[in-house]
DNA sequence: CCATTATATTTTATGTCTAAACTATTTAAA
DNA sequence: TTTAAATAGTTTAGACATAAAATATAATGG
């Protein structure tokens, strides 16, 4: 993930909105991703894409489908096989068949992987906090409505 | 570059505004980086690294430094050996002797690289400014203004 | 029912990315 | 100026990511 990085800041003519939009956007989750990379695996000596595949199943109680993490984790499949595998091997989640569909499984977090996932679930918020601490609540609440929207729009755009 | 990713359209508790941000943008600038990355490939065989790096060495005429591209795209310094080597086996790139630095090259475009980036970058401002293209302008003008300020913010923390 | 097509997952090959260890040169300081 | 510390770049090992091909099961349409 990056992308043109560093034009941004001098990026100055008015055609261009879009543009430095994309840029500025890819600028500041990357400087973010940074940040919660390196803390995650100062801390928990872990990384996001197995936080993020984490923070799925805690809100599936029921498991989910590779297919299923694959959507929502915007990766391909291939890559959700890879983090199954070493979490699951690390103990924290576990393939069970899916009674529905042979060709399936249902991937559930296990009681330690719940255990872990709640702490690091804290500190992550309090990371993600601070990091945005300088910014007022309310141009929190505006920014999240426009990009709300720009996902809605985007997410048309793509189908 | 991920993370989190599909909590995005759930979370509602007005406590998590800063959570919700993070994720948001990061959903956002995921798709806009699917859409880019597939467009590169499709119509110039190439990836989002290696255009990126071309074009903070179109800005940058009398060269760069590897590790001034490092900290440009937010990229470790090995990363960035990995894709110069690959863009100067395709002759698109030079790595030229620092006259001041003998321990230091400077990166530049070769003839063909910037003919070549010409190409590239009309087409991906007209990708960019297709999947922006449902968020009114001024709209985008104040996404730009608070990402900036974010941005700003980010990079004053993180210091 | 059976062939076809679609879906769920894995595998393979390749590229991107990091942290940490390494080499070579420069800078600073004693 | 010689040593020590810092800086520029590369290498290594391992994780993450893709697209495309392969396997297995499911769903569909004659």
């Amino acid at each position: 993930m990056s992308a043109v990085l560093g034009l941004d800041s001098r990026l100055t003519d008015d055609h261009h909105e879009s543009l430095r939009l994309w840029l500025r956007l890819l600028t500041c989750s990357h400087l973010i991703e940074i940040q919660v990379r390196k803390a995650l695996a100062a801390k928990f000596k872990t990384t996001l894409p197995r936080f993020d595949l984490m923070a799925q199943l805690e809100r599936a109680p029921h498991g989910l489908q590779m297919g299923e993490l694959s959507r929502r984790m915007l990766v391909t499949g291939g890559n959700i096989t890879g983090i199954v595998d070493q979490l699951e091997r690390a103990g924290l989640i576990v393939r069970t068949e899916d009674p529905a569909d042979r060709r399936a499984y249902l991937v559930k977090l296990t009681k330690e992987g719940r255990r872990l996932f709640g702490q690091m679930a804290i500190e992550h918020e309090s990371w993600i906090v601070q990091l945005f601490s300088g910014i007022p609540k309310r141009e929190q609440r505006a920014l999240n409505e426009s990009l709300s929207r720009l996902r809605a729009q985007l997410t048309r755009e793509i189908k």
